[in-house]
DNA sequence: CATTTGTCTATACACTTGTGCATTAATTGC
DNA sequence: GCAATTAATGCACAAGTGTATAGACAAATG
């Protein structure tokens, strides 16, 4: 737990560059920088594509002064996974709320996932798209924030099943599951038309419900080879 | 199913160049580019990073050379993917098999699935990587052929199902849960050190598990809002 | 044989890319 | 005001890109 509201304070949000020196004051932040990427790395752009130049030119500035805010591209990469990451963990939070006063957390969740997918949130689709692709650093950032999402979610299975008093087999496993199926079709909505939207949200629902009955069963159950 | 038999079909081996036209013999094949692209694309390298000229210089021909056999980039990167997808068919049909014989189906196809992923196969790894990324060509080859394995999946679980005289919850989006899973958790081992590999095969194996048990209680209890 | 037809290569062009170096501009401390 | 220090730019370069064009070669046809 600590470790998420660590990692999130370890994320500046803007370097602080004027730190009592003398000389020029910056006027170029981290943060133009990256708007600038995320405008260039729409919904059917990978980060992974983005040239140095083409960012530059996009923020307005001179290709050599991206290196004054970041030593080369995979930084800026992981900034914008890392903010990406942030700003889901943020949304969903907020809808896990929203759902405990309703019904199902599941419905709850998924829904709010799937919303978030279609206002063309160019954070959201980065942290879907740039899973399995570009430098190490780049993969283990993403897999740090699915990891994030991993723990949380872990928490809120293990008070879900308090709730309704059913059994929970490999809380952590499971959560690893849920996570990594959200994503993976979360992927695949992305470039899907938008009017297949209710009908995947509506597959996901199930295919997640799969998953928490398969681990109650289990653990009352318990594993059997077959 | 003739689905699958007919779009089999539809992959070109080798191009027929040689129509009885008159003119030059081809000496330049398709599969030499195709070979050529492989060894480039190894594990740690994306297809939608390599260029015209590279693969032709792998290949041994002038860069022109490459537009007799494919358009362009994108061609030749779905002729990867189709490659990539027949042959894991087959290798994961062939681990059926042998599952037939043994206990676990579920296990054998993950175990012989996570084998060919150590066996630096170029092919899987190409199937792996570049889900999302890339044009829309480029991604719609690769969900194809996500789709052939979930209808084969599909007619296995059914008869898993038969034989076991276990009920079935919507077998088609089992299936589906169940192959975007073990393909999201295969991009990841990818990536792992490979003293990782019997531990993550553990764990994605319990997961298939908590599907499979999921859609057999579901089939019985029927779905609730939670 | 010559001719035609398709295959392949060589050269070239107009780009874009990342980054090194020198220069200018702005701010602070004395 | 002056020097010091840093931010940002401009120019330049080598390397790489996709592709257009034209020519060289080989093979099948007449």
């Amino acid at each position: 737990m600590s470790s998420i509201l660590t990692a999130l304070s370890d994320i500046p949000v803007n370097k602080p560059l004027t730190a009592g020196t003398p000389g020029r004051k910056a006027v170029i932040s981290r943060d133009d920088i990256i708007e600038a990427a995320l405008k260039l790395a729409g919904p059917n752009r990978s980060v992974s594509t983005l040239s140095l130049r083409e960012v530059a030119r996009e923020a307005g500035i001179a290709p050599n002064s991206f290196y004054r805010q970041f030593r080369d591209m995979d930084e800026l990469a992981v900034a914008l996974i890392e903010r990406a990451g942030q700003s889901l963990r943020q949304i969903i939070g907020e809808a896990r709320k929203r759902a405990r006063a309703d019904r199902s957390v599941v419905r709850g969740s998924v829904e709010a996932f799937m919303e978030q997918l279609r206002s063309d949130d160019k954070l959201l689709h980065i942290l879907l798209r740039e899973g399995s692709v570009g430098s190490d650093a780049f993969k283990q950032a993403v897999d740090r924030q699915l990891n994030y999402f991993e723990e949380e979610l872990c928490l809120d299975l293990i008070r879900l099943a308090r709730l309704n008093k059913t059994g929970l087999f490999e809380p952590a496993l499971t959560a690893k599951a849920i996570t990594r199926l959200v994503f993976a079709i979360g992927a695949t909505v992305m470039d899907a038309p938008p009017e297949k939207l209710k009908e995947l949200t509506e597959q996901l629902v199930l295919m997640v419900r799969m998953i928490v009955t398969g681990t109650q069963t289990l653990a009352v159950t318990g594993v059997t080879e077959r």
